[in-house]
RNA sequence: GGAGAGGUGGCCGAGUGGUCUAAGGCGCAGCACUGGAAAUGCUGUGUAGGGCAACUUACCGAGGGUUCGAAUCCCUCCCUCUCCGCCA
């Protein structure tokens, strides 16, 4: 959630930067003049109760001295006034439950470093990594036909077991998304604590990181438990300290997550789904810290560099885009994007966002910390993609094939893999 | 799933309808005492909203209700603990 106060207070510039993201400002009139109406409301409420609390009091002093007529009185009074009260808390209650949606659904606001634009074709490429287009004169499979060959996937199954975007993995193909998680780990263990979250979390997780109410659609609900399947570990470990208040120099917290996430993708089906490049379910490692504020840049840049280690030591060639104000994420305030090349599908594939949200995630899940005298403020958070498997998974067998179809492996998976290549061997087709 | 107990400030804990503006203790901070410290004494010590000063309102797991008045009584829900059942 943005600031409101912010919003009355300098109402010109916080709707002109919610105009880059496509609030209309009649709108934002709107929920100012709302605003408006519950000061005056919450005024009146609290000049109600004062004189209820005190004749309240009084009575109780007038039955203990026994004069019973006068207490009589004095609570017809009251009787009174507390009508009055209680209407006026179902208008205010109806009037916070309008201004608390509006609130909700209004996207954060871009930070002033991003770049302006409308959409995607706006983005900023920042560097090209490693690639050079005249490694792909000639032409490259896609990962699912190279998976085939191996029996690496087994999708057609799954399809049956499940459904179109979800897949088995097999053989040495599961194998190597178990390298991939243990590798997002054991890079960044230094520096993040690992946790492993609940896979499903309430409404109120849901909606502290920005999913809900927006995006309902697009997530997992399980109805016998009023349970959401969760997208990302961002959402658990967002909500980790959810109603705290965390003490000044525990800032920063960096935390990393291996979970599986699950997305119904609606709206998206059919388009660029072939392989995996799109899944309803996949494994990811994901990064998150809690900062101050004055720490945030340097903590982005931080876990931006954690981020492209992971693609530098796999050996990738990958691309990091600074997205447009008109691309950015409901909660996000300025975005990096990660895109590895994969040379079978011809495309940038998007592997990991690392996104700086401000305090818009902390305000609607009320994490706070300590500032430097002890008042309480809101933390800002951070997160992205230590590893978006599939997607990685699918550009190192397109990357690391070979003429006869085999697949070469980066240095730094041998070990785990047990081998420098996959394919090869006829036996573990599939049938 | 069944039966029972419970949830009060940073922590412990008293409080079963009316100065609860929540006792007391611990912790923390400041001051005094001291050569310095410990011990001791005094003072202070939550969050949020409105005025931004005095003041005022709300918050005793959450939400609703009863009442002139609720931490306290009633209802629903959440969570924790104990025992039983089931189970990887």
């Amino acid at each position: 959630m943005i600031d409101l106060r912010l919003l009355e207070k300098d109402f010109p510039a916080v709707s002109a930067q919610l105009s880059l993201r496509g609030v209309p400002r009649d709108q934002l009139e709107r929920l100012v003049g709302l605003l408006d109406q519950r000061r005056r409301q919450v005024g009146e409420r609290d000049d109600l109760r004062a004189y209820i609390n005190s004749a309240s009091k009084a009575i109780g002093q007038l039955m203990a001295a026994k004069q019973l007529v006068e207490a009589d009185t004095k609570k017809q009074e009251v009787k009174d006034k507390k009508e009055a009260l209680l209407h006026l808390e179902d208008t205010l209650r109806t009037l916070e439950e309008q201004i608390h949606q509006q609130h909700l659904e209004l996207p954060n606001l871009p930070a002033p470093e991003a770049p302006r634009g409308t959409s995607e074709q706006d983005n900023v490429i920042l560097r090209t990594h490693g690639y050079d287009p005249a490694n792909y004169t000639q032409p490259y499979r896609p990962h699912w036909e190279l998976a085939e060959q191996w029996g690496l996937l087994d999708l057609p199954r799954a399809a049956k077991t499940t459904g179109a975007m979800f897949t088995f993995y097999r053989g040495q193909g599961a194998k190597l998304i178990r390298a991939l998680v243990h590798l997002g780990l054991s890079l960044n263990s230094e520096r993040y604590t690992e946790l492993i979250p609940p896979h499903f979390v309430r409404t109120e997780t849901l909606t502290a990181t920005g999913q809900l109410p927006k995006f309902a659609e697009d997530a997992y609900h399980l109805p016998a438990d009023d349970l959401w399947a969760i997208p990302t570990a961002e959402v658990p470990l967002t909500s980790y300290y959810r109603d705290e208040i965390l003490e000044f120099d525990q800032m920063p917290q960096c935390f990393m997550a291996y979970s599986v996430c699950f997305r119904r993708e609606a709206g998206s089906a059919g388009k660029d789904t072939r392989g995996l490049q799109r899944l309803h379910e996949f494994h990811k490692v994901e990064l998150l810290k809690f900062v101050r504020p004055e720490q945030a840049l340097d903590e982005h840049q931080a876990m931006l560099g954690d981020v492209e280690r992971m693609l530098q030591v796999l050996g990738l060639p990958y691309r990091v885009l600074d997205l447009c104000t008109g691309d950015l994420g409901n909660s996000a305030a300025r975005t990096f994007d990660l895109e590895v090349y994969a040379p079978g599908v011809g495309r940038w594939l998007e592997v990991s966002s690392v996104s700086h949200f401000s305090d818009y995630q902390c305000r609607r899940g009320n994490v706070r910390y300590r500032d430097s005298q002890g008042k309480p403020q809101f933390a800002h958070t951070l997160n992205g993609s230590g590893l978006a498997t599939p997607r990685i998974w699918a550009a190192l067998i397109e990357q690391g094939q070979q003429p006869d179809g085999t697949i070469l492996l980066p240095e730094i998976l041998h070990e785990f893999m047990g081998t420098n290549r996959m394919g090869g061997d006829e036996s573990c087709r599939r049938f």
